[in-house]
DNA sequence: GTTTTTTTGTACCGTATCGCATATAATAAA
DNA sequence: TTTATTATATGCGATACGGTACAAAAAAAC
């Protein structure tokens, strides 16, 4: 059982504060103060259960990007058709990246780029992120290609790269206030192009 | 004449120098501190000549996207062949993004995305400059399309959105630690499926 | 009931922050 | 020579920063 003290938070209910909090001012803007506000917990306690700021922005970072790894299997992995299942993917992110007034786009492509230098884990992260992206398009391109839904000729890798370029001018696109509507647009846009 | 005593910095340099320490650590991250090192001025001096931090970072994304706007003119409205010309384009894009060691990817892409709520004018900025390059492609493609270079059923701006798209994507990647020939291996393609 | 363990909340540390006030130096115009 | 104007240099003051000590509190273990 639980020994000492029983905790007053909710670990879920802090990291998704924080989360929304990061999301917003990115990491450097982001005071210990605004944190303790977002995660409801005073000081000491955020740093007992999760460590320093930078500690707890790549904890968001990761929590963030898990979802995207959940979107990714139960939309391009799920659905048969490559085409459906991309649109299906892209129509998720969507729904996430405009899915705060006003839109906040991707935590990641946003916010993370600009601390790449200050802290070098977090440009290993968006390093790693970017592969892991890169890697789930592959693998369901070369799918569809083996399954004859895609031509042999077109280049995997590369086509990949340029559906994580569509996925990223969305997120950068909802964070300058882009309407929905004409993301959507993008996304049926390039999936049409770079698929045929 | 100037009237007063002569300025003993060269406003060039100094901007250039608080251009590359907004570019390593963005905004929020860079202190006063930190600038009076990389412009060689002292603190009321900078005030005075360009206010205070916000301004100079206002001043400075400006300066980094009027070389964007001078590279637009000097390939897509100089280069007589669409293709080459955007492809001249990327080249210089990437030269710019790759230029510095380690690579810094693009100030605006890479750094002002995450201050866009912090600082409202910053996200005005942003919504502007995306929207002038979409217009720089959009204009460039319809010249195309009028000269018989492009098919008249694509869409020019659905199409300038996702060569945006792509030179945010180089721009990301560059910072990640991409390699210089991989992004051009991604312009390339895109310029190769887009237009065609 | 006592001990042990863990969390909580307050208060605090030293430092870095921004923006400015003040004083000095240097030049142009009167 | 005087005066006005501008830049430089030092450094101040109030605040905010990230991070931590410490004791009270609460629950389980003995």
């Amino acid at each position: 059982m639980a020994r000492g003290r029983p905790r007053k938070f909710d670990e879920d209910e802090a990291l998704n504060g924080a989360m929304l909090l990061f999301w917003e001012k990115g990491l450097s803007a982001t005071s210990l103060d605004d944190l303790t506000h977002a995660m409801r917990m005073n000081r000491p306690s955020i740093y007992n259960a999760f460590g320093n700021k930078d500690e707890i922005y790549r904890k968001v970072l990761e929590r963030f990007c898990g979802q995207l790894d959940e979107g990714m299997a139960q939309t391009l992995d799920a659905i048969p058709h490559v085409r459906e299942g991309l649109q299906a993917f892209f129509e998720r992110a969507i729904g996430v990246y405009c899915g705060t007034n006003p839109s906040m786009g991707c935590l990641m492509v946003c916010t993370a780029p600009s601390e790449a230098f200050s802290h070098p884990q977090v440009g290993e992260d968006l390093r790693g992120l970017i592969q892991r992206l890169d890697n789930g398009f592959v693998t369901r391109l070369k799918k569809a290609q083996e399954e004859g839904e895609l031509d042999r000729k077109v280049d995997v890798a590369l086509t990949a790269s340029l559906l994580q370029a569509t996925l990223q001018t969305i997120a950068l696109r909802a964070r300058a206030g882009a309407s929905k509507k004409s993301l959507q647009q993008i996304s049926v846009y390039a999936v049409e192009r770079l698929l045929n």
